[in-house]
DNA sequence: ACAAAAGTGTTTTTGGTACACCCATGG
DNA sequence: CCATGGGTGTACCAAAAACACTTTTGT
């Protein structure tokens, strides 16, 4: 039986991560610069390659503490990419992992500024291999998550204003929500939980900061968060 | 450059395939009885290694043709397992992918009968490695996509009645729903077409036969098909 | 005639959407 | 006192959900 695995090819693994920050105006992607060995203009997705003995998710998250700092942050599995020419030097076949994570929160743990840098969803660099379809797929995957499940506090702190929240939304689908509504939808769920405190500084009158219920975040509560039933609102 | 690739530990990439089918009552997957060498009570899904200058969605293609004479079935990618132990003899990632055929469709174009056979999903024998993991996420994807999309079809004949769309999707989600709302809702998406014929020898009255109108479905026209809001009903 | 499944409409309730004005504060 | 962004309520409409009786036909 050995000989029948023997036989086979085998291949490199790797593991790319699309990590999705928001700056309170457009949501970014965070990209590494390639070292100085290829082209010096292209940057890529957070990879590197599968260890022995290392699952998948422990890889990635390897991978992407190596190169940011940052630990505990929910990767989750995208898809694989297994072109054959997808890298020109070897055959290797991708695991790409997404995550959210808050801009402010990362920035400060920051390990190396040098090399890594947020861009925005709309003015993305020329990047390596496949790695812009991967962030097209993440995206779209990212879209249709938020509208299913109240995922995105993620990308803000822990203390957020409603406005804020719906900046993100509007940002994630690329589209504008009522003020009303969206405030109603968001507070229906029962998922925030309104502060005493209210953010100083950026307008005149100041927003209430709310926090995430995380009991009810947790138990996935609320199904079809935005239940958004037209996909004009969506694409 | 190379020395740096060279450095990297290979693997093993498998590709399994979780094939649904619906005979009329239950949803079903497809399995394969594992040869000789094994412990003869293993079955497992339709699995085979990746080869060198082959995609991944070519490789799943060919493997599942090789296991039953199927050709040209939607395989969908479902996610990577990556376990370093998950297959004891050596490690080897496996990329899964998922399909939606019709069983009468498939059984007379059916290879080789003797090592394949669909079994019910409530009454899974044991499988291979990780395979019933893998099996579950199958399901839980294509019980959200088949709430998002009018999935499914697949899954019958040509022509097909009310009455069994209506089990398939019931099987689909395990739950039951209002035959009248079911009908409204089918109908109103415009993907279907009623034909002349009658269903014999299943009811005294019999049921109507409908077809699909390609046209519309492909158009991806039903975005939010069924709008299952309560997730009670779903899990 | 009766059993078994097919087929069909109405009402209620829920939730999405559209829409406009007052409030609090810093400058 | 005014400009800026924060906060709130209502009316309309579409669609989901709940609900029961009649029809057809094979036995």
């Amino acid at each position: 039986m050995l000989d029948l695995y023997n036989k086979q090819t085998k291949c490199l693994v790797a593991l790319d991560s699309i990590i999705f920050g928001f700056d309170g105006e457009n949501l970014k992607v965070l990209l590494v610069k390639r070292g100085i060995e290829d082209n010096l203009e292209t940057w890529s997705l957070m990879g590197g390659w599968l260890q022995e003995d290392e699952g998948l998710n422990e890889a990635a998250d390897r991978i992407l503490f190596e190169h940011t700092g940052l630990r505990d942050v929910y990767l989750e599995q995208l898809a694989a990419f297994g072109n054959p020419f997808r890298d020109p030097v070897m055959r290797t076949v991708s695991v790409t992992y997404k995550a959210l994570v808050n801009i402010e929160d990362y920035d400060h743990k920051l390990a190396n500024k040098v090399t890594t840098k947020w861009f925005s969803l709309k003015t993305l660099p020329k990047l390596l291999f496949d790695h812009a379809e991967m962030v097209a797929l993440a995206v779209e995957r990212l879209k249709a998550n938020a509208s299913l499940y109240p995922i995105g506090f993620e990308l803000l702190p822990d203390k957020f204003t409603l406005p804020q929240l719906q900046n993100l939304y509007e940002a994630i689908f690329d589209t504008e929500f009522d003020k009303r509504n969206f405030t109603r939808k968001i507070l229906s769920t029962n998922i925030l939980i309104k502060m005493n405190e209210k953010q100083k500084g950026f307008s005149k009158k100041g927003a209430f900061y709310f926090t995430l219920n995380k009991e009810k975040y947790k138990n996935n509560s609320a199904f079809n968060f935005l239940s958004l039933t037209n996909p004009d609102k969506i694409l």
